[in-house]
DNA sequence: CCTATGTATTGACAAACGTGATTTCAATAG
DNA sequence: CTATTGAAATCACGTTTGTCAATACATAGG
């Protein structure tokens, strides 16, 4: 948060003497651009974002067996990037029997959404 | 959008039968996932999350001799990480004499944002 | 048991990524 | 001109990524 950086117009210095004081960069920050940055990845590929566009189209939740035909990829590939998703924490599954099905977790992408606002 | 995928439980079906019917993926879809993925891929690492965040919280244009002192790391990897922000159009940057300014563009987090909303 | 089916994992490989050391470029001061 | 300084580009490196083929796993039906 709050880094009080000054935007002055600048000159040339006398050499030897630093450009700007040093900024010590709080740590929830950097904690927090970690959380974040975890989600943004993992909506780094298109694939990936469409699967979430889909599933969050779907307030319920979308078998595999439908997730696979929407893409021109191998089954394994989707199963891929779904657990990408997982590990991020943006999607969950649940087996019902031979088909597994898949959810958005809504509050993963709280966080970021308030900062991209 | 609107790709109409029905939910209904399943039971195993009698062989040879597809799981479930083949549904077109629009491709206006895909080039919105293509656009918004560029972002997310761009905000996808800490340090360029924050170099945004820094950015968007000071209206105006920032120096790099003050975004450097921000991170552990070198000048030419902080360089990098803004020519990334650079190429996927979510920051600009100004040449002012020895010192180069970079500056959030706004609106190219908007389509983003009001995705994840 | 055995077979079939939906999903996940493994292995392999090229491409892209993050980083630092070094070099190049651009612009200012003398 | 030369020397200096801020920033970008280049090179090199180990790591990660996206993809598919092949395989393994799990469950259901006979």
């Amino acid at each position: 948060m709050a880094v009080d950086l000054e935007f002055a117009p600048k000159t040339k210095r006398p050499a030897g003497e630093p450009c700007c004081e040093p900024v010590v960069y709080p740590d929830v920050a950097r904690e927090q651009a970690e959380r974040i940055a975890t989600i943004a990845k993992a909506l780094g590929d298109p694939i990936r974002l469409q699967l979430v566009d889909v599933l969050r189209k779907h307030a319920g939740k979308v078998c595999v067996c439908e997730l696979v035909p929407l893409f021109d990829l191998s089954q394994p590939t989707v199963s891929h990037h779904l657990k990408k998703l997982r590990e991020a924490g943006i999607v969950g599954s649940e087996r019902r029997g031979l088909w597994a099905y898949y959810y958005v977790i809504p509050e993963s992408l709280e966080e970021f959404s308030a900062w991209l606002s």
